[in-house]
DNA sequence: CTGATGACTATAG
DNA sequence: CCTATAGCCATCA
């Protein structure tokens, strides 16, 4: 068990925050999870993500507004699949961030476990 | 230990 | 739209 794991429990945390329909960039939720400069970290949190936890992380895209995984690949069609399931509509193959991305309430970031806090 | 890699971002030209 | 640069961190060879 890496101690970083700390850094990861936060990220898995923030994406788990993330409401259906909405999305999310890396570096936003590195952000939310109290991580600047760190949206390649949670990148590779949720790459490391383990079986059994379940999180939205189809819910994460990058700044552009679009799905990080290379285009045809598997996890890019599962993860465009699960958004438009939610509502999200992708235009030119991207997710407009200024109707779908996620604008957490000041309610939702103070609802936190109490030891991260 | 060192260097490369990755589901990244921001800024500048 | 593109490329180049720099920053950041965990993991792996």
């Amino acid at each position: 068990m890496p101690p970083a794991n700390r850094n990861f429990e936060r990220i898995w945390s923030t994406v788990a925050d993330i409401p259906a329909g909405c999305v999310a960039t890396y570096g936003q939720v590195a952000r939310l999870a109290g991580l600047p400069r760190h949206a390649r970290l949670v990148g590779y949190a949720l790459h490391a993500t383990p079986d059994g936890l379940e999180i939205p992380w189809h819910r994460v895209i990058n700044a552009r507004g679009e799905i990080s995984f290379p285009p045809g690949s598997a996890q890019h069609a599962e993860q465009r699949a699960r958004l438009e399931a939610e509502g999200v509509v992708f235009i030119g193959g991207r997710v407009d961030l200024d109707r779908y991305g996620w604008q957490a309430s000041l309610d939702e970031l103070l609802w936190k476990p109490p030891d991260q806090v």
